[in-house]
DNA sequence: ACGAGTTAGCGCATCCACGCGCTAACCCCA
DNA sequence: TGGGGTTAGCGCGTGGATGCGCTAACTCGT
């Protein structure tokens, strides 16, 4: 084992606690808002509050693969998620149990991934609309921010680059799809559409059994 | 003291140790090129080697303390920087001496603070080309790497946003700072001014003792 | 003191991007 | 089966941004 010139070992020093927040987002079928996935957890002597799922960082574990387990132990989800860090919460009295550094995460996950343990987590899970979650615990209401924000970024450069629509798609869907992420103030069909085109393959196949012109489907780039 | 349900504290289960790194870039004067600061580290048996600044995170401190207090003890450096988180490295095998997760950060600082470290440092503070830095030790390479993106996206929206330039400054002093930035491929003059004049505030002086004619003086707004 | 060289900064023609509108191509219903 | 409604997607005119060039205003050298 290392020691330092003082003969001592890193473990010998104070060290703080490490754990992963994160913001799952996701757009429901039929809805036009970006919703954020909330947890309950249980407050002794004051029942229940809503907040994001976490966890410790566990020995030996990756940040990645501790968020992925947080999403399992505490809304059920299992597919194998990609999260981007977002920020790093310091503050030294941000939490009551001690000195823990909280690395906040965002992932992107579709709306059938998001339905089922709506159901089955028998109301320990539930979705909010980002614009009206607010008095979460801990910095859970900054980290929401930062997680829409860094998703709007995305949204702006490339289209649907966390694979929230099922391939292929029509531009329409797209549009839709863009537009619930950036919360209304998005752009106009004929300006997305020429700005999307360079990053789209077209398909062979058109929409069927739609109302009006059957449309063109395209494959992300 | 807080105990889990196990009867635990949070220093009972196994704790990593935190660690940050900075990649300081700057622009000397009369070059057109962003630099990178590096400090010499004695290795043991095998002479030294070149790395960014770094520290292990203390009890109690923040973050950005502990990137001050490294500028301070490895460069000699005083201002009181404001570093921007850019990402967690969380390689379980990236340190040898055990589980060490690195915060890196980016600072920028004007020439002018970092030239006099130059010459005090003895040797153990130099500044290299971002471009031309390679096989640093750690993640230290994909540090700077990001740094430098982190900066070319904050030069691209906004006029000096890291304070380089000692204010006033004439918009030909401006460019030749951005061009530095980023790398080269930068915008004509004539749209650099107009990209940037909505940001800047006019003020009554004009330059002295330059060739050509005397250019209006503006403020950061 | 005067001309040459250099730079600032605005005017102007051109180009590209934006949004409107038209037509084609489907579904639905009578 | 035909007519109305709806959507896709391209053409066209307009407006704003881009880059060139001109002139003003200074320094430097002779």
């Amino acid at each position: 084992m290392y020691r330092d010139s003082s003969g001592r070992a890193l473990t010998d020093y104070p060290q703080p606690s490490v754990a992963v927040d994160t913001a799952v987002l996701t757009v429901p079928d039929e809805d036009t808002r970006l919703f954020v996935l909330l947890v309950r957890r249980s407050v002794e002597g004051e029942g229940s509050e809503w907040l994001l799922p976490g966890t410790f960082l566990h020995e030996m574990e990756t940040l990645a693969r501790a968020v992925g387990r947080s999403l399992r132990e505490k809304a059920g989800l299992t597919p194998d998620v990609t999260p981007r860090q977002l920020h790093v919460f310091d503050h030294p009295d941000r939490d009551w149990r001690g000195r823990v550094l909280s690395v906040a995460h965002v992932a992107a996950l579709p709306w059938r991934e998001i339905e089922p343990v709506l159901a089955t987590g028998g109301g320990a899970v539930c979705v909010r609309p980002v614009d009206e979650v607010r008095g979460l615990p801990f910095d859970h209401d900054e980290i929401v921010g930062r997680a829409v924000a860094d998703m709007r970024r995305q949204y702006l450069e490339r289209p649907d680059p966390d694979g929230l629509l099922d391939e292929p798609f029509t531009i329409r869907d797209l549009h839709r799809l863009h537009e619930a992420v950036e919360g209304g103030l998005g752009f106009s069909p004929d300006t997305f559409r020429r700005a999307m085109l360079p990053r789209l393959k077209e398909t062979r196949r058109r929409s069927e059994g739609t109302v009006g012109k059957p449309a063109q489907l395209y494959v992300r780039r």
